[in-house]
DNA sequence: CGTCTTATTGAATTGTCTCAACATGCGTGG
DNA sequence: CCACGCATGTTGAGACAATTCAATAAGACG
């Protein structure tokens, strides 16, 4: 995906990353890195170090349970951030793991405060992105309070595309690297459940899905069940 | 309340509130006006101005819906803030109403960054609130998703008491100001099963309710049902 | 003191979960 | 490269918690 599509970007720019020879500091971006599936880039607990962002690939963050089986709270696709919510505390409040083959940039914000490098304009860009991230989820709770499991989902489908078009990839078609558990917990549904309405939209003809291959077929007729 | 235990308090001091004579920059900081039962201090869409600060009574943040019910998305105590969420966009992104006679300070953001005044601290300050506020979503989420009614109240009732503590309220005996609608929207519950469950925890000696006056007789016994 | 809103309680309905059986895909090692 | 085994997904039947609808009770407020 192109830098200009990222969440980092608004910090990236001010870093003025693209370039050689720019004077950002030594040690604040790092660009590019590999994440193979499965791997983890920070575990919940571990020492708040730096932001990532998405560069190719999909993560979901989650929360370790006793009782056995995690409870997601993210999915991160393509240009998207992760660990933001280490910034409060100093530990990050969940576990972050690749969905697939992905790749990550980081932006260290430790060695960023210390060089003190501009600040003020990452600062800015933080805020927005934060109280962005609080919108998100109180619309997220709103939806998974009151709606039914159809509702959810065809929601989560719209939202997961939105996302994606956001950053730039514009195909109705395209791989969904979680499983339908992931989804369930993340949405609060049973992995059954999810199973289920997914059938039920591909039996009315809303979506296409083969395995982990998911194609939109009739976005306004999901519109439709998520509104109502 | 007392300064010291406001959630403006961070900003306050930095702004060096308290003296007479400071030079913190004309306008920036209102402070305890007072707001009538019912009354708005701000709608969904108007151009965010302000942070407000509880300083007396309670507050409930709420979307209008179309559907006729409002989806009441937080209830804020005293010293607890309303309104950073603006600060993504340029409106609010909800309406926040007294739930009964309050008062409250207003930090003028826009006077602010006119000034200039300190605004790195400021900004600091802002990030940690706002990350802050993320975390606690990502805990109402999980909570609401996978919890029945009667943890949901529990850990409801908890909740309130712990915010109030912090605040420096010590008793387990207190108005509250929300309705039973507006609690079983806020929990994703329908009004007669937050009746049905007052009345249940009620039988099972774990709390006192009479019309608005709500005790805590069993802060055990509803820790236990909360994490069960 | 009467009216209007809010809360309580009951009975029937329903959507989702749980448990269970079965199918399919994927990765590993022979 | 194939076959086996394990993880993941699908489908069905029954259970149950919360909702909806409805009737009554209790407060709040002018």
């Amino acid at each position: 995906m192109a830098c200009q599509d990222c969440g980092l970007d608004p910090m990236c720019s001010i870093l003025e990353y693209a370039e050689e020879g720019s004077n950002v500091p030594e040690g604040v971006l790092l660009r590019r890195r590999k994440v193979a599936r499965g791997e983890t880039i920070f575990l919940k607990d571990d020492k708040f170090r730096s932001v990532f962002a998405v560069k190719s690939g999909s993560f979901k963050t989650y929360v370790p349970k006793a009782s056995g089986q995690d409870q997601v709270v993210g999915f991160h696709v393509i240009g998207e951030l992760i660990g933001m919510e280490g910034l409060s505390g100093l530990r990050y409040p969940y576990t972050a793991r690749a969905l697939q083959d992905s790749s990550v940039c980081e932006l260290r914000m430790e060695s960023l405060a210390d060089t003190g490098y501009l600040l003020e304009e990452l600062q800015q860009g933080i805020i927005k992105m934060l109280s962005t991230e609080v919108a998100f989820n109180h619309q997220l709770i709103t939806t998974l309070i009151h709606q039914s499991a159809d509702q959810r989902l065809a929601g989560f489908l719209l939202n997961l595309t939105r996302r994606l078009r956001a950053r730039g990839m514009r195909q109705l078609e395209f791989q969904i690297g979680m499983s339908r558990s992931d989804i369930g917990s993340y949405l609060g549904l049973a992995s059954e459940t999810v199973s289920r309405v997914f059938t039920r939209f591909q039996k009315s003809g809303l979506i296409q899905l083969r395995h982990k291959r998911l194609r939109l077929l009739d976005l306004e007729g999901l519109r439709e069940i998520a509104e109502h």
